[in-house]
Order: structure tokens, then C-alpha cells, then sequence
DNA sequence: CGGGACCTTGATTCATATCAAAGGGTGTGG
DNA sequence: CCACACCCTTTGATATGAATCAAGGTCCCG
């Protein structure tokens, strides 16, 4: 688990993905990542219905967010990598409308609404870095919504895999072509609205093509052209307007 | 379509759902709707791609989100009901990754970004209200990704009819379990997941029964209780926090 | 009254689910 | 350090929900 001592180096390196941060705002991340806290695999670190008690920095690790049908279906809705927030404009609500789980082991940070307040206050590159990457993760789950709705199970899982390897790579968890993940194929199942033993003949297939290769927790992406062709999948170049930068400063709420 | 002049009507009406709003706040909603423009059924209002020129609020008739696969599969992301603003902080983007077409003929009102921007300044209730609404709409995609990820084809109809029932409800659209929604059974199936005419059977099978009627752009909810229960549908139920409403105003970006 | 878009129906195919059982890894306790 | 246990993956057989194809019917609009 603990490979690197500074644990906010993965917020730190999203966020610059946006634009530069200077060293006060680094300072800022680092007090927010001071705080943490260890939970094991396969636990719920939020339920449906809970009050938010903070907004959950993931420092180390990896979780996903689900929502369950009361027979036992669940659907997996979205991953949280090292560097993420979950949802940071969400503990506006008294209850919140889904679960989140630890995939792996992880290590969080849970900052109280009001320091997350006083930071973004303070730092405005980094409240606006966060907007751009709530709005990224939007882009993502109407992406996800096509994946389930209109792409067949192979597009679709190539696309997960795509999709999670430029993810990894924007905090520097991936590297050529290949990334760690520890997921289960019922937990790609849930996510792509497929059975498990489809996933597994899925995945079968994308390896027989040497597309991809896999072992246990790893994933190597074999040929990220045609693998990427295969998925549909656009590199999402969402960008923020240059114009916007000045004055969304009083988009306030 | 112009059966009421009162264009503003329905925003007003849905942000009082969150809250009551002061008589400024509406004359400044008013103000929004004074420049507006009529587009006949079917026609694009954004592209994707599109740099988006102005926050588009919906003042009478209906839209829908979707993306295109390039092979010319559709899947449709969500509804636009008189009173919704499409995505009000997505102006901050260059491009969008998504586009809007007109499911009737529609009359919009173009807000541009500016304008926007002084109304959420000088009315923190709209700002709140506007805030509300957006977590709303995240969380109704949320659903979404679950109905077609996990719902059978039945489940899933019945669950958007539910859906629109009660987003129609709010802005005083539906009455007596029943309202007018003038969709065809392509677009359903594509925002589904489903083809045409597998949606066509499934809608004589809630037909047949008794949970519903529907006669060409019109939909009643014979049995609530029970379409409701096969939806696997609940009641949305997200408030805002009452701790948050002083403070969020320093949420800015 | 004609035409086009939409809905409906039936027949068939196909993708994916389900069921069941065997095989492989991996971590834990003895 | 081994062995067992458990979870995960793999495989095969079968079932089924939904897609596709194709044709006819209906409604509405001009």
C-alpha cells in the first residue's frame, strides 16, 4: 500500500493536468491528504442514504461507486482512482443517492465540508481545477451511458479498459500501455451490465486478438490503436474555455 | 404551443419546488425568457463539438441529449421538460461533448453566459435553486445508467415513464396520472437501449396490463402504485442540506 | 385523397444470460 | 511450509430476451 510517503502527489498531478498550480495551492492539497485514513478491500466507505459527512479524497487505491436493486442487481456506476474526489459539490445534500465501495485497499481522506470550503476559497486554481474535473467525470458517465446502452459487450470492454487506462495515466498510474487494477470479472460485469460469464468470454476474446493481455490484476494493452478503434473510444478533449477563466470566478452558489 | 404567454412560468415553478422565491427573483427569471426563439421538432440545437454558445433554458415544449456512435447508433442521454436548463455550468467548457435536439417544436430562450452570471450573482435563491436542480439531473443519470445497465426492457419503459410523470409533475405538466409527451417509439428505444421493436411489444405488454394507456403523445398512468413497483422506481428524494445554505454561497469557481 | 412517417405483426437469428461443474490461485492457519 | 478453503476463473450446455428482417396496417398532414 504505502510505496510513496506523499500521498497527495496523485491530486496534485490530476489537478495540473488542468493548469499549473503554485506551491501555496500544492500546500493546500497536502493538508487535506494530512488527515487519513486506511480501509480494507470490499468495504463501503459511503451507503445510500447516508448524510454526507465529507466529501472523500481517494489518496491510495482504487473504489467505485453503485446503486443496488432491492433483488440483489447492482450496477456499478463509476471508478475512483488515486487523485479523485467523489462528487465534491455533493455534500450540498442531506442524502446522498448511491454507495460507494473500496475496490482495493485504500487510503481516504474524508474532508469536512468546510475545510473543503476554506481551500477552495483560498485557492481559486484549485477550486477551478476541481470544476473542470466534476465536469469531466460528467462527460464520462454519459459516455458510460452509451457504452451500456448501444455498444456491444466487446466494444464495451474494451472501452472500461480504455477508459481506465487514461484515467490511471493522467496521475501517473500507468505506463506503457499497461496499468494495475484489481477488479473482478463480476465487478466489471456490474459495471458493464453484462453476467460474469460473458465478461470472462469477452475478455477471452480481446486477448485472443492480442489486443489486450491480462494477468490477475494487470492490464496491458497490446495494441491501443485498433483496441481504441474497436471501443469507439475518443480521448476526451474537454477543455475549458479560455474566456471562462476571469469570470466564472462569480459563478458562485 | 403558445397556449400561455407566461413563458417563465415552469422555471419558476420547478426552482420553487427547492424554495420559495422572492418576487425579484422571479422578475429577473422573466427577464431570461424575454429573448426567446421558436425551432420546429427534430431540428439540433447543439452540436456536439459545438462551443457552446449560451445556457439554454427550455420555456415550452420538449428536447433530448444524446450522442451518436459513428456508425450511426444512437443512444439518447436524457429529457428536457419546460423549466430545465441544459447543463447551466457547461459554458465554462469550450466544447461540449454531447448534442440537444428539439423532440417537439420548442421554444428556448439562449442565456448567454454574462447574463447568466449577474442573475446567479444578484439572486442567490435562483443560484441555490439552479444547484439543487443540477445534482437532481446527476442523479437521475445515475438512474439511468442502472435502468438500462440492470432493468429488463419492461422494467426499464416503465421506470422512464415514472420518471417523466414525475419531473412533468413538478412543473405542473401532468395531472391525474397522465401527461403529454410527444415521443416516438425510435426515440424511446434509443434512449433504452432497446430497438424499436422490442419497445413496441413492450409497450403493449404494460398496456395489456392495465398499467398503462397511452394513445399516440399521451400517457396515462392507470396503476401508479403497481407501474411503479415493476419500475423498481423511488420517489427521488434529494434534499439540500439545511447546513449548507448559508455556506455554499462561498462554493464559488 | 395520396404519401410518408409511424406503429404493428410474424418469423427468424443472435447476443447474452443462466445453470452447473471443474479448475486454478492465493492467503491463512496449523 | 504445507494444505486446505475459498474465491475467482474457465468451460460447456442450454435457455431466453431482444435484435433483425420484412411486410402490412394505420394515422395524420398537406
Amino acid at each position: 500500500m504505502h510505496r510513496d510517503l506523499n500521498v497527495t502527489q496523485y491530486v496534485i498531478r490530476k489537478l495540473e493536468n488542468y493548469a499549473p498550480l503554485e506551491s501555496s495551492d500544492k500546500e493546500a492539497l497536502e493538508g487535506l491528504g494530512r488527515d487519513c485514513k486506511f480501509h480494507p478491500a470490499h468495504v463501503d466507505l459511503m451507503l445510500e442514504g447516508d448524510d454526507p459527512r465529507g466529501v472523500i479524497l481517494m489518496l491510495e487505491g482504487f473504489a467505485y461507486r453503485y446503486k443496488n436493486l432491492d433483488d440483489g442487481r447492482r450496477q456499478i456506476i463509476g471508478y475512483f482512482v488515486p487523485g479523485d474526489f467523489c462528487d465534491p459539490h455533493v455534500f450540498v445534500l442531506r442524502k446522498i443517492d448511491y454507495s460507494v465501495a473500496a475496490l482495493s485497499n485504500v487510503l481516504v481522506a474524508r474532508v469536512p465540508r468546510g475545510k473543503l470550503v476554506k481551500v477552495l476559497d483560498e485557492h481559486p486554481r484549485i477550486a477551478r481545477a476541481l470544476w473542470w474535473s466534476a465536469l469531466m467525470d460528467e462527460a464520462n458517465l454519459r459516455e458510460w451511458v452509451v457504452s451500456i446502452g448501444r455498444r456491444t459487450a466487446l466494444e464495451r470492454t474494451a472501452h472500461l479498459i480504455c477508459e481506465l487506462y487514461h484515467r490511471l495515466q493522467a496521475v501517473g498510474l500507468a505506463r506503457d500501455n499497461s496499468y494495475e487494477f484489481p477488479i473482478t470479472q463480476q465487478e466489471l460485469a456490474d459495471s458493464l451490465g453484462l453476467s460474469a460469464v460473458h465478461v470472462n468470454r469477452t475478455l477471452q476474446l480481446l486477448r485472443n486478438q492480442k489486443l489486450i493481455a491480462q494477468r490477475s490484476r494487470s492490464f496491458v494493452i497490446l495494441d491501443p490503436v485498433r483496441l481504441s478503434e474497436l471501443a469507439l473510444f475518443q480521448k476526451n478533449s474537454l477543455h475549458i474555455s479560455d474566456e471562462g477563466h476571469p469570470s466564472i470566478s462569480s459563478m458562485r452558489i
